[in-house]
RNA sequence: GGCGGGUUGGCGGAGAGGUUACGCAGCGGAUUGCAAAUCCGUGAAGACCGGUUCGAUUCCGGUACCCGCCUCCA
């Protein structure tokens, strides 16, 4: 049995993974607030779990692994966008519209995040579907006296669970003294937090025991991972940012609910994303969802290629030039797996990398020795534990075949293919300046030709063609 | 202010207390009408200051700078 090594947040070492039941390992990853497309910095935990997900199913075998990654559609941003939208006159109830917006938004979520290569979990509960569990956990509390309810709300507290802090290294105490939240008046401690909350008419609303309301954002996870993995469960993962608050609270309210059960024994947090060396913002103009990269005409390969150059732990920085070495990497290595059927077996130096807390660039570095050896076979089959160079997500290397030809409204492609006529004519006739000058008025207007030795032509399409730079040549 | 992460060769980015990371770019060569691609070879590093050690880029302490969280943003 591969021994896999993970770094242990709640321990601040990396310890040896050993499954509770190796007949069913549990993963629970928070998965995104469907408001809106996933931007880039919501697809690095994607990624990085994903790829766990396919070590495990690798070790343990595919039908022993459980990963469950939710859906967070109770928001208030999602609530605001259901309200702009009736304002606006569109028909149907305020639920009606809720759904309609988290719907359409998870319909992209696993477009985009397929894109990627990213495997579906074996489970995507969504909020909405446990309110019913999440009372219950959250009446469970109030009868143990680690929550009340107060003014229509119910909240945590704090100070009765001990060990509240642990996680993320910060003492109660310490926090309230650099607070910069305002303090409701209904709490008994300004660290309380919010389990339970009143919906108006405005807003969507569940009855419950304390009047028609909504969960807090918290509560969905312990609630959720409780009904489909049970009370204690192997690995929880997420963003470094969610270590505090939402894991902390994750953890006060399932471990006290739960007292006997140790909740996740694993705890995985990915470093956040930069873009071109600055942290991603809309004001700064470098925010990006997938969709936008993908319609810019990178594919999801290179993405997740790029993605998995850094190790999770770390800051990662996307940049237009990694996305080009990544491209350059994957279409030589698609060139060399082209014909090739897949070992077995992946590679055990891609094996050992990945058990070594999930160190993806070592990986990488590994299959670039399989490929400098010429292993297309043992490349193939050790990819695809990356989630690369898989069939059905190579397309993109043809680009000729996939991509739009139409600039303007019309089909640019017999004149483009004409030229490149003209051009292997005028080399078969060794009239070279004819040929070169063809070539670089067709570069200019956004194809890049290359030829093989043997006369073959392969080309490379611009995101962007103008026609006009063709015109005039003969 | 509190807590946490980072700083490696031109660029990206890993591991290991002492032996080549790896990739890209560069340089030299093969191939090519010229290129591209491909192949072979090759130089180059670990923020700063101390400490531990026979020996540290790797462990410990401090300084500087960068980043994140503490505001229901992964």
């Amino acid at each position: 049995m591969v021994e896999i090594r993970l770094t242990n947040t709640r321990t601040r070492r990396k310890e040896v993974f050993t499954p509770i039941d190796p007949a069913n390992v549990r993963m629970y990853v928070c998965g995104p607030t469907v408001y809106d497309r996933a931007h880039i910095g919501n697809a690095r935990p994607v990624v990085v779990f994903d790829t766990l997900f396919r070590l495990l199913r690798h070790v343990y075998g595919a039908d022993h692994v459980t990963y469950v990654r939710n859906f967070t559609d109770v928001d208030d941003k999602i609530n605001a966008e259901a309200q702009r939208r009736r304002a606006a006159g569109r028909p149907g109830t305020l639920e009606e519209l809720i759904r309609e917006r988290t719907e359409e938004t998870i319909a992209w979520y696993h477009a985009d995040m397929d894109a990627l290569g990213a495997l579906r979990p074996t489970m995507e509960p969504r909020a909405t579907e446990y309110i019913g569990a999440m009372i219950a956990m959250i009446s469970d509390l109030i009868g143990k006296g680690h929550a009340y309810a107060a003014d229509g709300h119910v909240l945590f507290r704090v100070r009765s669970y001990r060990d509240y802090g642990a996680l993320s290294g910060r003492s109660v105490d310490d926090m309230i003294a650099g607070a910069r939240v305002e303090v409701a008046p209904f709490k008994e401690d300004p660290m309380d937090f919010v389990l339970w909350k009143p919906s108006d008419a405005d807003l969507p609303g569940w009855d419950s025991p304390w009047g028609r309301g909504r969960p807090g954002w918290h509560i969905e996870c312990s609630a959720m991972s409780h009904e489909l993995l049970g009370a204690t469960f192997d690995i929880h993962g997420g963003g470094i940012d969610l270590q505090f608050p939402h894991h902390e609270n994750e953890i006060a309210q399932s471990c006290c609910a739960h007292p006997e059960a140790g909740f996740a024994r694993v705890w995985m947090h990915n470093e956040m994303l930069q873009v071109e060396g600055k942290k991603m913002s809309k004001s700064l103009g470098n925010f990006f969802t997938v969709r936008d990269l993908l319609d810019q005409g990178y594919p999801g390969e290179v993405i997740r290629m790029v993605y998995l150059g850094t190790h999770y732990s770390k800051p990662m920085d996307w940049t237009a030039e990694k996305a080009a070495q990544a491209e350059a990497t994957l279409r030589k290595w698609r060139g060399l797996v082209a014909d090739a059927k897949a070992a077995p077996e992946p590679s055990p130096s891609v094996i050992e990398a990945l058990s070594d807390d999930l160190n993806t660039a070592g990986a990488i570095a590994a299959l670039h020795a399989l490929a400098g050896a010429g292993d297309a076979a043992g490349l193939k089959a050790s990819a695809a534990l990356l989630g690369l160079l898989e069939d059905g997500m190579g397309d993109w290397v043809r680009e000729l075949e996939i991509l739009e030809w139409l600039v303007e409204g019309e089909d640019a492609r017999p004149v483009i293919e004409m030229t490149i006529e003209k051009i292997a004519k005028a080399r078969s006739e060794k009239d070279y300046s004819t040929a070169d000058s063809l070539k670089s008025a067709l570069a200019e207007a956004g194809v890049t030709l290359s030829f093989d030795r043997d006369g073959g032509v392969t080309y490379k399409r611009a995101k962007k063609l103008d026609l006009s730079k063709l015109e005039g040549l003969q």
